[in-house]
DNA sequence: CCAATATACCGTACGTCGTACAGAGTTTCG
DNA sequence: CGAAACTCTGTACGACGTACGGTATATTGG
């Protein structure tokens, strides 16, 4: 199941992003916070995954019966748009050096984040939720690239360029770690498993390319190291290509 | 719930998508091929979605029960192994052209697949499902980047970037445009729903780029053609680094 | 022609999920 | 001291993948 950002009431939503809601004068003593919520939601998704991820999980952790969390939280959409918002907290501004080493800095910030927080790249953020850090976000990201001659349009497009890159760098990092974990296999112990029943299928010399190039990567890089690789790779062609842009003007 | 390739057993799998199954000498006759069911799938999924896509729906549409599938398919792993490669076996292998045509083709062809078949983008292919189609992808993307003095890591680490940026755009667009579908408000009316009730919480003066910037972006692009935009943004870009790479050896 | 065997197909059942709804208990205000 | 506002909970619905055991059907060997 693909989660979707910004699937719930536009205002419910925002009050809970930027903690608006004034506390109620009657009525029994809350005996949660939404932040306690959130909180919660997040580390039980860091520790099993967002498929882990159920009202009535994060209701067990905190000792309450599952709709109890809807008082606090107008429902599971709502929730995970709060945790978004709350993981890009987390990311820290570029300091003061070239364009390159700002993108640089967005980039691998973003990477280790995806990282952390894995369940960041099952959410959809097409309509991100509009609160204080994902702002704060695509304002240091525009910083980033500001005073380089570009017009504002593509100021947004290397931006977007740039992170996205790096998510989906992250996104195959992520999905190898977890193919491990869920498998119990190394890439070497699932490929030394498929490799001796594809040989009595496939005739080796019609992919000459594909055996010789897979076989090349394969020894080159492990599987524990090949991903970061293929980001550090991915992401000196692209700045590569942004430069030629900048130099451009 | 996010779907992993390559999660069965990797004989049966590998019997499934090179279609080798003697068939059986005694019983009673076969009503379906697994062909047949994989065809039934891939249509549901491309109308109704990966989230739809279910054993139950599958034989409904069959008009068998449910379990009747798993005669001819171990599971749904292994069923959605075989969806992949055969949604593989549309792309096209690029021409003759210089390698940037060719690269340039290969990103297209990807771009234009993900929309045909938008939950593809929803299956984890770190550990690919070792098909006819998903060998022959991978030969031709080599082809595409041989003989131009890159080293086979090199090689590998191209035909990933270009693919990997292909995907990554694309589910940018088909997230846009599932976001739509499901919320019955296009991008602009989103905003205009959102927008009013943002201004109460934000001092627009915080966020002066993304303010500047987002109006500039919003404006020059209708939410319809800005995935569009910024595919053909990207891959100039990364064709762009890669020519760096090329003309340094 | 008759059993034995292999295969196809199906009904039931289990433990998940998000959350609608109705009710019960608790605190504060007028 | 009510009434209103609020917190919290139990039950229920229809969906999911698939394990298991049973029954119907086709072919084979005698």
């Amino acid at each position: 199941m693909t989660e979707y950002s910004g699937g719930g009431d536009p205002r419910r939503s925002l009050e809970l992003l930027w903690g608006v809601r004034e506390r109620p004068k009657r009525g029994p003593k809350p005996r949660l916070t939404a932040e306690e919520i959130v909180r919660t939601a997040i580390a039980l998704a860091d520790a099993e995954g967002l498929d882990a991820l159920s009202m009535r999980r994060i209701a067990d952790e905190l000792g309450v019966s599952p709709m109890s969390i809807y008082t606090y939280v107008p429902g599971k959409a709502e929730l995970i748009d709060v945790m978004l918002d709350r993981a890009f907290g987390e990311l820290t501004p570029p300091g003061d050096g070239t364009w390159r080493a700002r993108l640089e800095h967005i980039a691998r910030d973003e990477w280790a984040l995806f990282h952390r927080h894995p369940w960041l790249l099952q959410i959809t953020t097409v309509r991100p939720p509009m609160g204080p850090n994902t702002l704060g976000k695509y304002e240091y990201e525009l910083r980033a690239v500001d005073g380089l001659g570009l017009t504002d349009v593509e100021m947004d497009s290397v931006v977007a360029l740039v992170t996205g890159f790096a998510e989906s760098a992250a996104r195959v990092s992520v999905n190898a770690a977890e193919a491990e974990r869920r498998s119990g296999m190394s890439d070497e112990q699932w490929w030394e498993s498929v490799a001796p029943v594809l040989g009595t299928l496939v005739n080796e010399a019609d992919y000459p390319l594909g055996t010789r190039v897979g076989t090349a990567a394969g020894q080159e890089y492990s599987a524990a190291v090949a991903p970061g690789r293929a980001f550090e790779f991915g992401l000196a062609r692209v700045l590569d290509g942004i430069e030629v842009l900048i130099n451009s003007r």
